[in-house]
DNA sequence: AAGTTGTTTTTTATGGATAAAGTTCATACT
DNA sequence: AGTATGAACTTTATCCATAAAAAACAACTT
């Protein structure tokens, strides 16, 4: 059966806006929260009328207002509100970066399927999706073939990622001084500085504001490709990272540092400070990776 | 019910071996036959039943041997020895290129089940696996939106294969001059001087040595991702040719002149000359795939 | 001891069913 | 006329079933 984890989710975040007081007095028209929630009002209508199942609102001739006062144990548990798509990637990266899943490791949709609780179909279509990062290959009527997390592959994907970013930062750094990125480009080195000095406790977020950073990057000249192998990029950090923590601290703050570096050569429109500072800082992050590959 | 394409497309084979006298005498043994085939034994099996049901082949004593002569009606239909998986493709790039399926129009699987008369799940699978090429995007819950075949598709695509080709290009010649790989080389460039000769009746063969080619310069220093990007390059002018056959004798001559500088300049070592003559071709591929764009 | 064939078990490819979520149509209220 | 709710209809996400194909096991032959 399909999951109803879209319910779920928008039901606690709808909880979460009564508890914080978002929604005081009469509550806003179904479609508004639809609008709101990104949802269908379908679901906006299934999620209201649990609200006043529970008496957390009140519906009184047509006018909903607030109810009782919201507890935790109204909330969902967060676990039911990703789809299985979503959990069959995290058991699978899980599977892929704490296992001791060697290269050439062929694997099977069965297995996988039973081992993760969900149909095979699923899984299926996970590693479909999951081929386009270089790490599996289908073999038809077989199986699949994992290709390992290795060296090989650290050093192919970073080949690719300093290519298509020289090429972004170049086109950046010649946009015409009237173009709003290099507003954005600002707000970014302020980011940069304000966490900075708050990296003690703060180390955490640099994860987003690095995405946000070489996002920005390609968006001066935008190429449909270069995303797409963004999004592998991010995908392999998101969870590389989640699972080897050693040294965040200090990689991070070296990050920003390289990052703070980059922003002041894109700024300068020197072309060739761009290129080093570029260089430089994206031969840290695959030191950085290539280093916690070795340990494994 | 899963398709016996497999065992057709095997069937078909052996028959042609028999036919054509490749296969005299004692037959291989089903090791021999699955090797040859790259299929399981288990469907060897069932080819060898069939044709000694048919006759086509005696079993006396575990020994086979050819039987009666094999009619053009002993053959399965070729429709019937692609998957359904392939037949899906096909529908949907003719669905694509010939359909006036505008950008932002939005895919629903549930119809092109219904129109290509598979399960939805036929359908959903391609259009994970297609969605890499960048002409797809899926929105969860809701559908796939088609990002159309558009020109900016065309340049983007162009800007990356010209990035990828001189970066491998480069490479290729600086390959130390005891690498195979030049063999191979000198092989393609006379396979191209043989088809200039043949050029009237023989222009289809081009796209094959088109592929060989582009292929060859990226093995001088593989990346699986600009491997896969180059299937992109594939898939699209295959179909896409196939779809437009416009001037297609004087397109394949003008590439192959060019192909044959290409290489000149390949041999020569001469850094600037490869770039020119990569760039003098990607440039006059990408303007024949514009060119047919505009006139959609 | 390695290669054959026969048999059984496992896995993939494909169709089908259904609850959840999205979309459209209908009616009512300002 | 435009927005709000209610109800009906359509599509997606997900599971399950099963024939075809692959793989593993077993017995036999040279």
């Amino acid at each position: 059966m399909r999951t109803d984890t879209v319910y779920k989710k928008a039901f606690n975040r709808v909880a979460s806006m009564l508890r914080d007081g978002q929604l005081t007095g009469e509550l806003p028209s179904e479609n508004e929260l639809r609008r709101q929630m990104g949802v269908s009002r379908t679901t906006v209508r299934k999620v209201l009328k649990e609200l006043a199942h529970r008496e957390l609102i009140a519906e009184r001739s047509g006018v909903r207002t607030a109810g009782r006062a919201v507890e935790d144990s109204d909330y969902y548990p967060d676990a039911e509100t990703t789809s299985r798509a979503k959990h069959v990637e995290q058991q699978f990266m899980e599977w892929m970066l704490r296992g001791d899943t060697r290269p050439g490791t062929s694997i099977n949709e069965l297995e996988l399927a039973r081992q993760f609780g969900v149909a095979t179909n699923g899984i299926r279509e996970f590693l479909i999706r999951f081929s386009r990062f270089g790490l599996l290959e289908k073999r038809p009527n077989t199986g699949w073939l994992f290709k390992g997390f290795t060296e090989d592959f650290a050093l192919e994907l970073f080949e690719i990622r300093v290519m298509f970013e020289l090429r972004s930062a170049h086109l950046f750094s010649r946009q015409p001084d009237t173009s709003p990125l290099w507003e954005k480009l600002a707000v970014l080195k302020i980011a940069h500085t304000e966490l900075l000095k708050r990296i003690e406790s703060r180390f955490h977020d640099f994860s987003g504001l690095d995405n946000r950073f070489h996002r920005l990057i390609n968006e001066a000249s935008p190429n449909r490709f270069i995303d797409d192998f963004y999004d592998i990029i991010s995908f392999i950090f998101h969870y590389h990272y989640q699972w080897n923590k050693h040294d965040e601290k200090q990689r991070n703050q070296a990050a920003i540092l390289e990052h703070l570096d980059y922003i002041d050569a894109l700024e300068s429109r020197d072309s060739e400070r761009i290129k080093r500072a570029c260089q430089a800082h994206l031969a840290s992050a695959r030191a950085t990776l290539m280093r916690s590959l070795i340990w494994t």
